[in-house]
DNA sequence: GGGATTATTGAAAATCATTTTCGCTATTCA
DNA sequence: TGAATAGCGAAAATGATTTTCAATAATCCC
């Protein structure tokens, strides 16, 4: 079958991670693939979490058990095609992983849960330059800001 | 009783405690004095989480309940005694706040754990200002960089 | 000071996200 | 294609945190 250049090519993406997860002795499974589309097919600046994996693929008819939505997810992270967000309370978030200098970072209102994501290169600089000055080698930077947005702020004091 | 004016005046910490505690409805207790005293006699840039309060009050003789801890960790944060980090796995850990403008960020090895600390006022600036940009009413900010520290690089790639 | 009111405590049980165990299945590779 | 074994699902286990509830103690008013 023919592939129409003026479409995505998905059994190129799914190449792709066969690639990855074999270089480095993982093995390519549909239930990965299937994940990782979530997080390609997902907008731009929504965050998933292994609960809201779990629920997007039931609803696309997909049955899949939570132990395999976390490990999988572990995976990624280590191959760095996915970034583990500690973005609020109790659970973890996670979205595809950017090259370090495009990192974006994120505004938390701590009453709703709603989150922006704003870029700043600043970040990127001061997190060098202060790993380089301690010895630490650098794997990535978090800047979270955490405040009550517009629609929450008539709702409270 | 006279107080010494050359040592430090520890029965004026607790009154502080009490009154800052009674002025939002909260009672003072001599749980809480003590939780808060121990990070007050905590070396700077040392984090505690539940698990070492409790085992510090353990060591000095203080039995106490993990649910009061929780409680009073809560309690303190909401008063802005304290401050809760999300520094790395599976744990919160607290500390003294701070103002503001002076607020300081963290480096994190993800190998051992060490916590190195530092300031850099580009963040309070960046923080402000995007909080100010999409209308959020600020809270505080955490820049959390994390990478391989010095001893760990050895052990590793 | 003493007593009523009710926030706080401790112990135990409950939650809840995440991890582990284990028998079975599917991927990799020769 | 077949052996070796990584990965899967289901269920049990974990571990930090939260909740429940009866007993205790801080605050307030007299
Ligand atoms: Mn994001
Ligand atoms: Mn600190
Ligand atoms: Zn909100
Ligand atoms: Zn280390």
């Amino acid at each position: 079958m023919e592939h129409d250049p003026a479409l995505p090519d998905l059994s190129q993406e799914a190449d792709q991670l066969k690639t990855v997860l074999n270089k480095e002795g993982f093995r390519f499974t549909s239930q990965r693939q299937k994940i990782l589309d979530l997080f390609q097919a997902a907008a731009l600046g929504h965050h998933l979490s292994a609960e809201e994996i779990h629920q997007q693929l039931l609803d696309q008819g997909e049955k899949i058990s939570f132990s395999t939505i976390y490990r999988a997810l572990h995976v990624m992270v280590r191959l760095s095609l996915l970034q583990e967000l500690e973005l609020a309370e109790g659970r973890k978030y996670y979205e595809l992983n950017t090259p370090f200098m495009d990192q974006h970072h994120h505004l938390v209102c701590v009453h709703c849960g709603a989150v922006k994501e704003f870029e700043d290169a600043t970040m990127a600089q001061v997190g060098s330059s202060e790993s380089a000055a301690r010895g630490f080698s650098l794997l990535n930077c978090q800047f979270t800001v955490y405040g009550i947005c517009p629609s929450c702020q008539p709702l409270l004091g």
